[in-house]
DNA sequence: AGCGTTCGTGAGAGCGCTCTCACGGACCCG
DNA sequence: CGGGTCCGTGAGAGCGCTCTCACGAACGCT
């Protein structure tokens, strides 16, 4: 008998299902039957299997089982940012959290992964394709993202938050009400008196980006108000993006009364810029975040915000994974879930 | 022929290094050698291989692979907290962050997980003996953990922070100098004139709250003032356990001039104890804590506090973790990282 | 010229599991 | 009591790789 290869370390062969097989005086098959929970065993076989597999400390090998089931039990939770930024932001950590908790309740691991440069992406694919997860949470998409597609086209299921600028025809994604979490705030602040209401919106190769701008953008337009493209000032959904953003939207139009800002951590830019600038905000300029990230509540003053269900989005994101891989049709390819205004002290 | 199970979704059955081979003109074994960077193969041959791959868009099946190596590429991230405890500390999130980039920059794969009931322990343990992870990074042990142990047993090798508080022989560690810190801490407290030092701690059932007890007592010893249990509140890491002994300790000891706190977080707790009782913290009363996570420069006073190299420590960890699996030798089974003392406003 | 070495290659034997298929025995029915 | 049906079981064929071994060709040495 050969001996296979071994990790360092492993004092001796783990025990194999013919060895547990051989001890409880069954078949292979019958072991295999009881180990997967499988129906047409006795109680007698069942027992033996059961207790030869205590004594021996019997784990099943993952990789010959993964090998011709073609499954693996694990999910991959795929970040397209730096390691910076993913940590940084709590929306990713939470995301991270819940997706963690519903993968986990379904009895499969998460692998976790950060992707930046494009040679990652091709690394990424390989691991994939390769068969070592049977789905992608894939966050955070860029531009024009083909990551999804290829995706699916080497057959691994991968849903979104946040679906690439185009391409989206046939791609799976859940997310929040973007548009109409913008619309909410810009409406918000315009109803409540502010009449130069401006935006610094998220990074625009991005959807979330685009879509709350459109919302500002549409609420500006049913107003009176009218757009007016000076008080658009392009940030991303970092601090200092926003702080940037804002700097150079105030030099330009020092008599805006309100801003909305696309992200929480943007706002957090906004309000620094808005005091270094000598306004106070809240009362000389209204702001409005995006997220209800925990710290908003603890700003000084208190962010008002438009609220995303993170945990929600992280939830209902693994579900559909879960259930795609499951099989199970007739799930819908789109989730859209609402957003609510949190009214506190800066709007 | 017969076809392999599949995923639900993959179009056609993914090509098979057997494919690779006939369309590249080679064997198997050829292909393969080429795949792994075996240095035996004639330049035609490679190229040949090569091309057909990309024509293919071939990625090798990692299970299969797996199973004849034995290895898995892939290293787990687990932490012995909940997923509320995990996503609320900095230094947990530090920690994922460096092991992340670490592994990563292995070329492999992260899995990350998080248990806590016993029977989530068992889960792990079959997954990780089924071969699934080459290793293990553990961390935030608590009592008598035998997880640890076991996994060494059934060949995984594993690198803890934070060692259990018996059963440390032959474990595998990387800690930073937690009573170094503690000792750090109360004597700058002493030396500054405080005359009344008492301490938050963290929990008592875990290595890192012990060690820290232990360095603020070694420096209480070393000083006249001489140990006084009352000036002892035994808390936890967290800021509401935190704030629940210093609460305690300042009703018992309404005299106390200077706390030495475990953490940053239970630090940020009796803050606002001290807050709430009147006092000033950092004038009648100091407050250092431990870890140095980013919200401490920020908190209002800045937090004086001991800092634990949080970003090393993941990385030493990673890395010695790496070495082992790949069988180098000769390597300290335990690594202590210096702390250091960060002035601020508390203290 | 004869020998050993090296080099590139292919054949073939598994790795440890799941799953299909066939088979014998117990059971039920008329 | 003969025929079905069901139920529990085992034999055996892979899954897609890696790795050992053997072999022929090309080379260098005496």
């Amino acid at each position: 008998m050969t001996t296979a290869p071994r990790k360092a370390g492993r004092v001796r062969p783990a025990p194999t299902l013919e060895d547990l097989a051989a001890r409880a005086g069954v078949s292979r098959a019958t072991a295999s039957r009881v180990l997967r929970g499988d129906s047409k065993v006795s109680e007698r076989a069942r027992q033996a299997v059961l207790e030869a597999a205590r004594d021996l400390s019997y784990a099943p090998n993952l990789a010959a089982r993964s090998l011709v089931t073609g499954r693996s039990d694990s999910i991959a939770f795929l970040v397209e940012e730096t390691e910076e930024r993913m940590f940084a932001d709590p929306f990713f950590l939470g995301m991270l959290r819940s997706a963690q908790e519903t993968v986990a309740g379904a009895g499969k691991q998460l692998v976790f992964t950060v992707v930046n440069r494009p040679e990652d992406q091709e690394r990424f694919l390989a691991y994939a394709a390769g068969g070592h997860v049977d789905g992608v949470l894939l966050m955070s998409l860029h531009g024009q993202d083909h990551l999804p597609r290829r995706l699916e086209q080497v057959g691994v299921p991968t849903v979104l938050t946040g679906r690439p600028l185009s391409d989206r025809r046939r791609l799976w994604y859940v997310d929040a009400d973007n548009v109409g979490g913008g619309r909410l705030a810009t409406s918000h602040l315009l109803a409540s008196g502010r009449t130069t209401v401006a935006t610094v919106t998220g990074p625009l190769d991005m959807c979330a980006g685009q879509d709350r701008l459109a919302g500002y953008r549409a609420a500006v337009e049913e107003s009176g108000m009218g757009p007016e493209k000076t008080l658009v000032s392009v940030g991303d959904f970092t601090v200092a993006g926003g702080y940037a953003a804002a700097r150079a939207l105030l030099e330009r139009r020092p008599d805006v009364d309100a801003i909305f800002a696309a992200s929480d951590l943007a706002a957090f830019g906004v309000l620094r810029a808005l005091r270094e600038a000598g306004r106070t905000a809240g009362e000389d300029v209204a702001v409005v975040g995006f997220d209800d990230i925990p710290a908003a509540a603890e700003q000084e003053p208190a962010l008002t915000t438009v609220r995303q269900p993170i945990a929600a989005l992280g939830t209902a994101m693994s579900r559909l994974l879960l259930d795609r891989i499951e099989g199970r049709d007739r799930l819908a390819r789109r989730t859209v879930l609402p957003v609510e205004l949190v009214l506190r002290e800066t709007a």
